[in-house]
DNA sequence: CTAGTTGCAAAGAGTTTGCATGGCG
DNA sequence: CGCCATGCAAACTCTTTGCAACTAG
């Protein structure tokens, strides 16, 4: 049984609001601090919230702390993700694209790409126009 | 001024021989220890060689663990990575593929892939035929 | 009312740092 | 011999856990 509790509401509702972005357990505890949760509730109910799969573990290149992200079940589970350096942002690739790459990938180093798994580094658009 | 210590000869070494396998500092600690190194020793090692460019610093889906690679600046610094998720040996996509990504990705997304940093998570041939 | 959840504080795990000692050049 | 690096232990940061109080159903 899983009861609704007000921090487990207002814990997923602001990464649902945040599709697109990866949080920290700490950063997540800041943003709804008027609200009032604690940080152990915060890792438990990120914890459950991941084995439900609503939402997804992340990891960052320079960072120690392990970064959540809402995982909308019907896009996300089948695309590889854009993670962008600059901002922080996280898109999807197009997936006739992710597709022609697991193909080709798969038949000459006959390795298995596993899509919701794998996050590619760089510059996304915005940030890359912004640069000029 | 760089003191070529026999801790640093021996971490770097122990990393040389294994260029496709990523090592957390404990493991690097374990694997040199008939030899003996401290931990402090190989964390301080690890940030140097890092900011020389000689290793790279990747994390791991699972753990909390940063883990290091020796970092082949003729091969490495140009080639996406293909991490495999059972083995944890980590192989080089082929370049003319890994440009073709790179361009579609471009074109249809605008993001701009960085080779050097971006690892790829699946299966490797080797494990995939072990399966079956 | 009962069982799951919360907050707090303490414990763990991984990493970093201060300081005296030791070794490279 | 001077300065950098090492080892040890203590400090830090992030995460997990035990427990009593609390609350959803």
């Amino acid at each position: 049984m899983v009861y609704n509790t007000e921090q487990r509401t207002l814990l997923l509702n602001f990464l649902q609001e945040h599709p697109d972005t990866m949080f920290s357990a700490r950063q997540i505890e800041a943003a709804i601090k008027n609200h009032s949760i604690s940080i152990s509730a915060v890792y438990r109910n990120l914890a459950d919230l991941e084995s439900e799969g609503k939402i997804k573990r992340c990891s960052q290149k320079g960072s120690r702390e392990v970064f959540f992200q809402f995982f909308d079940n019907q896009s996300c589970k089948n695309h590889i993700h854009l993670f962008c350096k600059k901002c922080g942002k996280i898109s999807h690739m197009e997936n006739h694209i992710a597709d022609a790459i697991i193909n080709n990938v798969e038949q000459t180093n006959g390795f298995e790409i596993n899509k919701g798994e794998t996050t590619i580094y760089g510059i996304c658009r915005e940030c890359h126009t912004k640069e000029q």
